[in-house]
DNA sequence: CTGTTAGCGCGTTCAC
DNA sequence: GTGAACGCGCTAACAG
């Protein structure tokens, strides 16, 4: 801990009215109280009553870290996205919350830039304060998550692990469409913009894409890997280039608006001289010079899955397995035909 | 609570290690260890450099709950914005969570979603498990404010209140400065396109634009409320176009965005036929076609002094006060001259 | 169905 | 400088 937080100069105690406070008032004992709040069915019906009364009356609110004292449960569960600023993570963390809020969670979000070293020091210092965690684009290794697995339960979104329940968007069949359709326009070498090597959506996509491609009989080739970031596909336009392919598929639709950009930048026309497409469908994506093709996945319903996976180990139902959710291909003015056809077939 | 997590199946107990276990490695009381670690200089050199030793061997991690119980401090900071999925939002989240890290808080991100009942329900529920209040573009009115303030220290961000540290991004010069170049460009009429009632800063934009106008001797109105999203953005053009003005600043670039998009699907060019412009520079907002004109505010710096007044707050520090933050004009492609010079002067 | 007792892990008196 | 004892608010175990 880098720095403490001094109690000292205490702020206006106000204390705040207890168990104790309201089992006086109904003259009851605190734990009757405790189990007419919490406890259905443990207490006759006419005395919960007259409690829940006089909680709603006092305005009493219960004290989590006491009540987690006892049962080891903070009602808390961790969300660990890759990086805030990328829109992705909104319509995850969204879902999260929603359904975390649903189930009585309370939801900490917090962010470990891409960085390994840094989402395993968070997960370790949040630990005690967390009943589970969401793992979201997840950059550590099967060890590190076994360990965090140990303590706590772990769901991870768009990452399969040995020690998790695993939540993914199933991208295959989606990039599978893509490249076809690629190839149907005439685009006979492709290239697939890689991401951060750490990530494991980098490969599977990688593996899709060849595999599609060697179907459809086109060349595929990657370059990377790269950050995931505008300005990465920026700076890749030349090796882009150089590649000789019409066509790009990004890693994620932020480096492939960085690559449309830096392609209008330089000149080329879009789609006429370059076909590019991204994976996300993310804020953005549709009001870009042209409008970006991607694939879609429902990131706010595998958020809520996340969350409703934690809440069922936590309540002992298994906590290991994997659920895939369908994507969507949405073609937009990205993609065009090749520039100069090669007669192909 | 609409669900209760019930704890009985519990996961693999795997008891952490407290500070009972490190005081009996070592061989002293848990006072000691608990000196040792926290208080600074309370205990002899030598013992204090084997309690952190073992403490660091066992794998010691404080209980947080239990902490808080008798100090009554949770070592968390919730942060509650109105949209999670507003860009705006992303900065001033990464900001407050550099800070609150740096100084050994836990955040909680939630969203109301530009509800005010949602957010007080929500400010009262995280109340018991807070150590104080981050309020971004709060929708509450002074009182619900100043119930929040009662119990916690509250920060709002872009939002003044009497019971609140307020941290602003002072919009007025940009503003002033925007409208003055509209003057100048040769649009005599302007319309101000409104963002949600409940907002503060929405009343602050206008009257700003509003006093701005008069100085430049135009015309400025407003339509509104709106709720501040793409699609009220969208849906506002006819209501801009009937206006008859021929330059648009909207409540934020959200709004913006949306209108510009409808604007181009009827047909009008963007700014020959129309200039427009928002407010918060967002993901996205620079690669519109074409990019759009609008106001940046270090949002981030600002997330991080919300949280850093927080912590000033706690330590004893004036709680009430403002702080201001300079902003800045982007002007990009979407202002241009007025269609027709009507030869204002 | 309900009251009593004990204890969760830690900070904090108060003695020594 | 250090240890023993108490209590934070709540739940759990054990009576009755």
């Amino acid at each position: 801990m880098p720095n403490e937080h001094p109690a000292p100069p205490r702020r206006t105690p106000a204390r705040r009215v207890t168990i104790y406070d309201i089992a006086k008032h109904v003259g009851v004992s605190a734990s009757t109280a405790s189990r007419a709040l919490h406890k259905p069915g443990r207490v006759s019906k006419a005395t919960e009553e007259r409690i829940k009364r006089a909680a709603a009356e006092l305005g009493y609110r219960a004290n989590p870290a006491a009540r987690a004292l006892p049962t080891g449960r903070t009602g808390t569960i961790a969300l660990l996205v890759a990086d805030i600023t990328n829109p992705v993570s909104f319509e995850m963390v969204r879902g999260a919350e929603r359904e975390a809020e649903k189930h009585g969670y309370v939801l900490v979000t917090s962010e470990f830039r891409e960085d390994h070293v840094k989402e395993a020091s968070r997960a370790r210092s949040l630990a005690p304060s967390v009943d589970g965690f969401v793992l979201a684009s997840s950059r550590l290794d099967d060890d590190a998550i076994a360990t965090i697995a140990a303590l706590n339960p772990v769901v991870t979104i768009n990452r399969e692990s040995p020690s998790a329940f695993s939540v993914l968007a199933d991208h295959e069949p989606a990039l599978r469409e893509l490249v076809r359709t690629l190839a149907a326009e005439g685009h006979d070498r492709l290239c697939y913009l890689g991401g951060p090597e750490s990530s494991w959506t980098n490969a599977k996509r990688w593996t899709a894409i060849e595999a599609a491609a060697r179907d459809e009989q086109i060349e595929a080739l990657t370059i990377g890997p790269n950050r995931p970031t505008r300005e990465a596909g920026q700076r890749a336009l030349d090796a882009v280039r150089d590649t000789g392919a019409s066509a790009v598929i990004a890693y994620n639709d932020i480096m492939a608006i960085g690559l449309l950009t830096a392609a209008r930048d330089a000149g080329l026309r879009i789609p006429e001289d370059f076909s590019i497409t991204g994976i996300d469908d993310i804020f953005g994506s549709d009001f870009t010079c042209p409008p970006l093709t991607t694939i879609a996945a429902p990131l706010d319903d595998m958020g809520a899955a996340a969350i409703r996976h934690v809440h069922a180990a936590l309540s002992g139902e298994r906590d290991r397995g994997t659920e895939k959710y369908p994507t969507q291909l949405l073609m937009r003015g990205s993609v065009g035909p090749a520039p100069q056809p090669k007669g192909r077939k």
